[in-house]
RNA sequence: GGUCCCAUCGUCUAGCGGUCAGGACGCUGGCCUCUCACGCCGGAAGCUCGGGUUCGAUUCCCGAUGGGAUCACCA
């Protein structure tokens, strides 16, 4: 069997938004499995809408995703010459045409149409006439003239589908369509066919708002003697109205969704859900998507956004990920809430960067949730939350905090473990003859501030020894100042 | 409007003639528990409607309805 060849060619007229990026990650988790290729092609024709920024934009967020790609970026404003040499062909060979119909005069077709009932279309005034453009041009760039495909006017194009099945569309219903502006440059149908078909790009995944001008295409395959690619069209993604997707729902730029704290696994994950399915499966790993991925159980119908899936998914992730390979990501969500430098600074040998995400990775959904919830650990000095303190920092506590303070002092810091904290608790417990559920809350506060963290010992662990005897000793002295107040 | 695509819980989906229609998100009752989570157990919630075909249709065919796409010298 010959290698996959898959491409993912976006326009750069804006960022790169879920439905694109779902594309992308078909192709290529498709050329991944197979052992293929996969291109990226930038389709910058409309010169009036394409931007740089947009193209670095696509570069940026492909590359968060981990798309990677083994071709291109192709730009198409470079291969213009290709594209006339194809079109000279065309037209050589009877398969194309000169037309210098002016478009008030093709508008006055459409409207004749139109009033009859018909399709406006182009009503193939120059088909025969053999038109000779008067200036090819030195550049051959102007001719003031366009080109035009010589379309079947009989028949049918059939196009044949792996997830949509055979469709026939009568050849009445397609015009003899431009492929080549007056200016010179190439219509959209003609470039990515000629692109296709020099770039050997025998699988072809993309929306299903492209299966309409499949048979376009069909047919320009047709007039070059070329083979045709295998097509699978994939329905839309849709926004949570059933409208298509905008800036309302999840059309944001993919790079928003890091902002947002999601994980690039996850994010592919969910993405690859949206239209495709492995039996009752939801979570997967990059590796397991590649293995696994199928064109053959891709669904047919349209799938709307849903954040909270995508959220929830992104927990799963987060727990599912080491605490080293989290810690990078953490560490940038935290810089961007202030706090700088923390790789340096604070991995002061008591500090436990990864058992901090350790005991946060269970109750965050996102990375932008886990830095916020992370803060009370890299305070210099922690704010008592008002009604926490005033209900769990009062005097009748302030034995047991010393108790506590004084058996954490005098673990040696070889054995501060979790297994040895518990132990030392039972004997505060027995000390004070209070229940673990007494003690923890004022403890809680103690430590960070409010009345919801994570575990008890596994804070103590992250914070280090010093730094939990510090926070004790400092409610301590907050209840004492308090007391005194009042 | 023409052409084309699509149709299972609110959402994402499994299903490929006979199933108590399964899973996930969300919602919800409970358990676990040092708080919050996580986790675990349970619940409510679905085959758009008509015709056929068949002993039997969610499943196959036709139609209707609904949703979507597309009809450019945009891509």
């Amino acid at each position: 069997m010959d290698t996959i060849i898959t491409r993912f060619p976006p326009s750069p007229t804006g960022y790169l938004h879920i439905g694109g990026a779902r594309t992308a990650l078909f192709n290529w988790l498709y050329a991944r499995q197979k052992g293929g290729k996969f291109v990226l092609r930038i389709e910058d024709t409309d010169e009036a809408r394409s931007t740089k920024e947009s193209v670095d934009a696509i570069f940026e967020s492909l590359e968060w995703l981990g798309i990677d790609w083994d071709e291109g970026p192709y730009f198409q404003t470079q291969r213009y010459d290709i594209y006339r040499d194809y079109i000279h062909k065309l037209v050589e060979s009877g398969h194309a045409y000169y037309c210098d119909c002016t478009q008030e005069e093709v508008e006055a077709m459409r409207e004749e149409a139109r009033a009859t009932g018909k399709k406006p279309m182009y009503n193939g005034k120059c088909r025969e006439l053999n038109k000779k453009p008067i200036s090819e041009g030195k550049d051959g760039k102007s001719t003031n003239m366009v080109v035009r495909i010589k379309a079947p006017r009989m028949g049918s194009t059939v196009v044949d589908d792996v997830v949509k099945g055979s469709t026939a569309f009568p050849n009445s219903e397609i015009d003899d369509f431009i492929i080549q502006r007056s200016d010179g440059s190439p219509m959209y149908n003609l470039a990515v066919v000629i692109d296709d078909i020099t770039m050997n790009i025998n699988t072809i995944i993309r929306g299903d708002d492209h299966l309409v001008n499949t048979p376009k295409q069909i047919i320009i395959y047709n007039a070059l003697g070329a083979s045709l690619p295998l097509f699978a069209h994939v329905p839309m993604v849709l926004g949570s109205d059933k409208a298509r997707l905008s800036k309302r729902h999840g059309a944001m730029s993919v790079s928003e969704y890091r902002d947002m704290g999601f994980l690039p696994d996850a994010m592919l994950n969910y993405l690859v859900r949206l239209g495709w399915s492995h039996g009752d499966q939801e979570f997967f790993t990059r590796q397991e998507l590649i293995d696994k991925f199928s064109l053959e159980h891709i669904g047919r119908s349209p799938s709307m956004f849903d954040m909270d899936k995508l959220t929830a998914l992104n927990a799963k992730h987060i727990q599912s990920k080491s605490a080293s390979e989290l810690s990078p990501i953490f560490l940038s969500n935290l810089e961007k809430i202030g706090f700088t430098n923390l790789s340096n600074s604070f991995v002061d040998a008591e500090l436990n960067l990864e058992k901090i995400i350790e005991t946060l990775q269970p109750r965050s959904k996102t990375m932008v949730e886990m830095a916020e919830a992370s803060k009370f650990y890299f305070q210099e000095t922690i704010e008592f939350d008002e009604s926490a303190a005033k209900k769990f920092l009062k005097p009748d506590i302030i034995e047991t905090l010393k108790i506590s303070a004084e058996y954490i002092k005098s673990i040696d810091l070889s054995d501060f473990s979790e297994k040895n904290l518990e132990v030392l608790f039972k004997k505060v417990m027995e000390e004070t003859n209070l229940k673990f559920g007494k003690i923890a809350q004022p403890l809680r506060v103690a430590l960070t501030g409010t009345t919801v963290s994570p575990g008890i010992f596994e804070m103590m662990l992250a914070l280090g020894k010093d730094r939990t005897v510090e926070r004790i000793e400092r409610a301590i002295e907050y209840i004492l100042n308090q007391w005194h107040e009042n």
